[in-house]
Formats: structure tokens, C-alpha cells, sequence
DNA sequence: CATAGTACCGGAGAGCGTCTCCGTTTTCAA
DNA sequence: TTGAAAACGGAGACGCTCTCCGGTACTATG
């Protein structure tokens, strides 16, 4: 007998509670689309057909279960670095990464919690979510200042903070416009000074 | 008898009304910035020593009541714009006025329902305390606009969303040094083009 | 000062959400 | 088949928001 992984024979998982789990995560996520992040956890308990008690079983607080719903997407525009790094200029891939970003909390309000980890209490929930972006931007800005793009002493999380107010402002028709142009702002403030003016203090 | 204003003789208000008033916002002040903004309204009111119903009376929604708490110091923060400009070279006047926005914001979290207007629903409320900053800011975005200091076609709501960002994550010991980073990089980024240097691609 | 009229008070309580506890049911492995 | 672990689910305790309305305390007038 191959036991699965290795000793303690741990039992298969129950597949009732898988069922359950993506359940609730299908109904939850379009709840806190539709109703936004503060949406009944009771309603949506009832919506996905399981008890008040299973749900909080499988996620203990309301940030768990936004974590849960939007790791996939988070995951996914992380993983747009990679191909974008592939096959851009640094400076190309950075201002497209930030751009798409632009998009993804355009669409939904996606990334908006998972930037936005700090705003409430100390929940180390989004911690994972929010190290995803976060690894993202920074391998983008280490590609810029390698190749002389942007100064050396960019910080990328200074660039992610500056998004998050984008996000969480989103409203008006001027909105995306608005975004768009902040990239373009950071982007060109984070450049190398160009002329090697003489500069007297400091 | 000389009436007090106008026609249809209005009572003069009661006392104790803007007593409990004070009391409320005093305690209210307190609440908030040791609580956060989730504070319990009947937890206020209680240590206050009104009743629900009084306090509801005055301030009939959570909103309106931070909204009144930091009235005074948004409007404080908004006239240090006049001071600046009529002081400081225009570009400087910018830096110098954003620069205090971080201490605020760094001192008590004070600005950010302010600026955060929006996230919520479609709260007005802090709509008058929002045009407040965003008209100090666009003061001084014009006047540097016009000293030639930073591109015509920068938006002063551009660069005061990116500020919301850092005030909402404003966490970790960095966070202040982060700030003051992010204004410096959007100021740069506000500047005209320089001397087209001729780079030689990537 | 007495009186009338009203602006204001305050708390009981309805309604909604969160979250837990625990008896019951379902599933897995031997 | 069967025992035990795993998961279910809902009753209900608790806290918060907000309202309603009988009672109170203030202001203006005679």
C-alpha cells in the first residue's frame, strides 16, 4: 500500500466539506461583488445551503474568506509579471503591470483588500495576497534600476501605496483616467535625474 | 426690543442642547482615535452621558459625526495652504503643504475619512471637509503650474489620491519615510519634461 | 414670579449581524 | 460492516444600530 504522503496515515479529506467550501466561496464571491465587503456572512451561509457554523468553520473571520475569494485572481495578475518582464523593457514591463493593476480593481474591487491590509487591525490575512503584488512590483523595479531606467533608490512599496489610494478612491466617470495618469506620474518621478545638474545643498 | 435676527422670533437655543453637543464631540474625539473609526456610537454615548436618542439627534449617522470631530482640523490643515503660499516659492509651497498633510495624517489618522470620501457608498458627508483639502491643493498646483514648476496638465486630484494610499496603509515603522518618499517621486514626476536628453534605448 | 409652550432628553426595545456550542449526521478506513 | 473521526447546522447569546415617545427642562411672555 503507497501510503499519500508520509507517515500518521492522514485521512483523505472529506469530499462533502470540499463541496461545501467551494460553495460558500462561489456565493461569497459574488455576494461581496454585488453587496460589497461588508455583505451578511449569515446570508451567504444561507445562500450556499450550509449552516452559520460551518462557514465560520472553514473561514474563522470575514478577511479570511475575502483572502479566500480573491487569491486566484491575485495569483493571476501576479503572474502576468513573469510574462511581461519576458517581453518588454523594464521600464515597458513596469508601466504595463501597473497599468493592468489599474484594470483588475477597474473591473472589480479585486485587489483593493488584499493592498489594503493594514486599514483595520492588525489581519496578517491578506499578508499572503498582499506579498504576491508586492513580489511582483519588485522584481519589476529591480529590472528598472538594473537597466538605469528609474533611480536607485526607488522604493516599490512607495509605488504600491500610491495605488492604493487610486483603488480606494475609485469613483467618478474620471477615475481610470485619473489612475492612468498617476502611473505616468510615478513612473516619471521615478526616474534618474536627467541632467547632472550641480545640485548645491544636500 | 431689538429681536435677535430677523422675522419669526427664533428661540434662542438651549444650553444644555450645545452642552451635550461638546460633550459628545469631545468624547467622540477620543473614541475614534483610540478605537478607530468603528468605535461603538452607544459606547459614546454612555460615557458621554446622553442617551442614544441624543446622540442620534445631533449626528444622525456615524458619518456625520467624524465628520464633525475633525471639522476643525481639516479646516486647519486647509488654511496652512494660504500661509505656504504667500511664503515659499510656489513648488516649495507644494512640497511643504503635502509634507503636512503626512504629519497629520502620521499624528492622528485624522485626514483619511476625509479624503477617503467615497469608499464606503455614496456618504456626502465628507464632502465639504474633502473639497477643503482638494481646494488647497489645487491652489497650489495652480500657482506652481504657473510658475512654470510643474506640467499644465497635472491634476491636483491625481496627486491627492495617491497621498489617500499612503495614509490608509500607514503602518510599519518605515511608513513616515515612505510618505515623504512618495512626495518627493510625485512632485518629480509633476515637473515639465526636462532637456530632451538623448537616450540611447534601454 | 408664574405659566405656557416647545425643544430637547433618554432609555426601552425592535431588528440585524456575528460568532459559538454541541447534539446529530456523514464519511472514511479497516 | 462498523467504529470513530470529521463535518454539519441551527439555536441562541451577545453586541451594535437606530427609533419612538413619555417625560423633562428650558425660554419667552404676562
Amino acid at each position: 500500500m503507497v501510503k499519500k504522503s508520509s507517515r500518521a496515515a492522514p485521512r483523505r479529506p472529506r469530499k462533502d466539506a470540499q463541496l461545501n467550501r467551494e460553495r460558500i466561496l462561489e456565493v461569497a464571491k459574488s455576494a461581496f461583488t454585488h453587496h460589497g465587503g461588508e455583505a451578511s456572512l449569515d446570508e451567504i451561509a444561507k445562500r450556499a445551503e450550509v449552516g452559520p457554523g460551518t462557514l465560520y468553520r472553514h473561514f474563522p473571520t470575514r478577511d479570511a474568506l475575502i483572502e479566500a475569494v480573491y487569491r486566484s485572481e491575485v495569483e493571476r495578475l501576479a503572474s502576468a509579471e513573469g510574462k511581461f518582464a519576458a517581453t518588454m523593457p523594464p521600464i515597458e514591463a513596469l508601466r504595463a503591470w501597473m497599468l493592468l493593476l489599474v484594470d483588475y480593481i477597474a473591473a472589480k474591487h479585486i485587489v483593493a483588500p488584499a493592498l489594503n491590509s493594514v486599514v483595520g487591525g492588525p489581519s496578517r490575512l491578506y499578508e499572503s495576497s498582499r506579498s504576491l503584488i508586492q513580489g511582483a512590483m519588485e522584481s519589476l523595479v529591480q529590472r528598472a534600476k538594473e537597466s538605469g531606467d528609474i533611480r536607485p533608490d526607488t522604493d516599490a512599496s512607495d509605488l504600491l501605496r500610491a495605488m492604493v489610494g487610486v483603488s480606494l478612491v475609485g469613483s467618478g466617470p474620471d477615475w481610470q483616467q485619473s489612475a492612468k495618469r498617476l502611473v505616468d506620474i510615478l513612473i516619471a518621478g521615478s526616474r534618474p535625474a536627467q541632467k547632472p545638474v550641480v545640485r548645491t545643498g544636500a
